[in-house]
This record gives C-alpha cells, sequence and structure tokens, in this order.
DNA sequence: AGTACGATGGCCT
DNA sequence: GGCCATCGTACTC
C-alpha cells in the first residue's frame, strides 16, 4: 500500500481501488502497514489539539464481512466541554449525548436531520468535549461506500460533509459509544508515511453560537473538504473595540505533518 | 402528547 | 446563493 494516495492529492490520484488496497491491517489482523492505532492518550488532550492532529489519520470501518472501508480524515472540528455554547455537551448529560462524557477514543454518534454524524471523544471521563470528523478522503472500500451512497463514481458528494462520511462508511446510532482504540471493527491509524500538508483553521460549520471561534481544521486544497474550503479575511467590522486583534489573525496557515 | 429545532444535504434558481 | 425534507431529541403543556 505504498501507492496510498496522500492527504492532499486530487481526485484523479485517488481513482485506483483493486482487492489488494484493501487491507488496511494486514492479513493477520496485526500492525497496520499504514501505521499503529491511536493509543488513548492521543485523544487524551485537548479536542483542539486531536483535531488538528486527526488531520491525515485513516479512519477505518470493517463491514460484517470482513471488508475494510476508508479514508484520510482532511476535515475535523472541536467542540469544548466548557463555555461552548455550540457544544452537545454544553446543556449537562443527557441519554443523547452520553458517550461524548464517556472515556476519550469513545465513539460518539448523534442523529441531527434524520442523519448520522460522529465524533472522537476527548479528554478525561466526564469531561463531555469531542472531534467531529467532518469529512474523509476516501480511499479504501470506495466500491462499498458508493453503493451505500447512491453513486457510481468517486466524487467529492462520497465523503465530504460528516453525515455523508457516516453513511458512506455505515455509521448509525448503534455504533455510538464504542471504542476506537479497542474495537476490532473500528480503528483510526496514524499513516506509516509522513505526509506535509497545509492546514487551515476558521469558524465552524452549521453552527448559530460561539461563530467566532476557530475550532474548524481542515488540509488546505484538499477536493474531500466540505463547506467552505478557503477561509477568508472579514471586512472591519465597526463597533469593534480597539484592542480587537487584527483580522488576519483569525486566519492561521501552517505547515505540519501527521506525526507528533 | 405536542412541539420546536438542529454540529445536514439534496435540489433548485 | 436559497429552500425544505426529514426525524430524533429535548422541552413544554
Amino acid at each position: 500500500m505504498s501507492d496510498a494516495p496522500p492527504p492532499n492529492a486530487q481526485l484523479n490520484d485517488n481513482a485506483h481501488t483493486s482487492s489488494a488496497a484493501n487491507t488496511p491491517f494486514g492479513a493477520s489482523g496485526g500492525a497496520s502497514p499504514l501505521g499503529r492505532r491511536l493509543p488513548r492518550t492521543f485523544y487524551q488532550r485537548s479536542p483542539r489539539r486531536v483535531a488538528r492532529e486527526l488531520l491525515g489519520m485513516a479512519l477505518l470501518r470493517r463491514d460484517c464481512d470482513g471488508v475494510w472501508c476508508g479514508g484520510w480524515i482532511v476535515e475535523t472540528e472541536a467542540y469544548l466541554a466548557r463555555g461552548d455554547a455550540a457544544s452537545h455537551s454544553a446543556i449537562g448529560p443527557t441519554a443523547r449525548n452520553a458517550s461524548m462524557f464517556a472515556q476519550p477514543g469513545t465513539l460518539y454518534v448523534y442523529s441531527i436531520h434524520a442523519k448520522y454524524c460522529l465524533n472522537a471523544v476527548t479528554q478525561q471521563s466526564g469531561t463531555g468535549s469531542a472531534v467531529l470528523i467532518r469529512a474523509l478522503q476516501p480511499v479504501w472500500g470506495l466500491d462499498r461506500m458508493q453503493q451505500r451512497r447512491g453513486l457510481n463514481t468517486v466524487d467529492r458528494r462520497l465523503t465530504s460533509g460528516p453525515a455523508r462520511t457516516c453513511q458512506a462508511l455505515d455509521v448509525t446510532k448503534k455504533n455510538d459509544g464504542l471504542d476506537l482504540v479497542e474495537d476490532a471493527n473500528f480503528a483510526i491509524v496514524r499513516p506509516r508515511l509522513p505526509f506535509s500538508f497545509k492546514i487551515i483553521t476558521g469558524s465552524r460549520i452549521g453552527i448559530s453560537s460561539a461563530v467566532d471561534q476557530r475550532l474548524r481544521f481542515f488540509i488546505d486544497g484538499n477536493l474531500f473538504v466540505s463547506g467552505r474550503r478557503r477561509e477568508h479575511s472579514k471586512p472591519a467590522v465597526d463597533r469593534l473595540p480597539c484592542a480587537e486583534p487584527p483580522v488576519q489573525s483569525r486566519i492561521s496557515i501552517d505547515s505540519t505533518t501527521p506525526s507528533d
């Protein structure tokens, strides 16, 4: 799988799919040729940091017949525990968000608009913070994912958006609460190759409160990023106190690699 | 039991 | 860009 596309590849680079490519963990079920599964300590940190560092990792899900599906994570959002009105945890624990308060590395799946979205829980048990995975660059199980999405081509509609990603991977409320660190059929793994890409940060998509916080992270130029793929400087706003930082500081662009 | 509301996406102009 | 189908959840009466 040394020919697996880097997470900043464009669509044409992604067109190859073969049965041989569908072996993200190897036949023995041992170490992944892509790298190793992220340990619990990875998720134990702040959602900001986890969201940023999940970019370029591989999200994988195994179907009941053993076929692996998934791809590179190219877009994430952090949802904080306290002082974040946009976070589901802001109202405290309920039946819906219970798994968001579980141990780090737990999968939190919620339903919205008759669809599903998936998160990785961060920090300590009881904290209530998580990272929403908004988009993948599809790599494994393309046929399977196309079938579930009702598409006959591999284009950005396949996994560009949180609910599209869940439908492609067949993630539903049934999977809520499983452990990404231990589950046999779900995993996030560190890629074997050190990719280099630019990370753009901006405001989160689809929320009405806390819109000024830059808690969305995505890979610059990636075709599968949903929503706004370019962050633009806001025009100067009157009524802004003099102490407000310069407008450009709302947008940060930097080069990182997914390795720590 | 009734209602209002989304961390959305598909389709339309 | 706008419009709205859809349904689980939380909240009100």
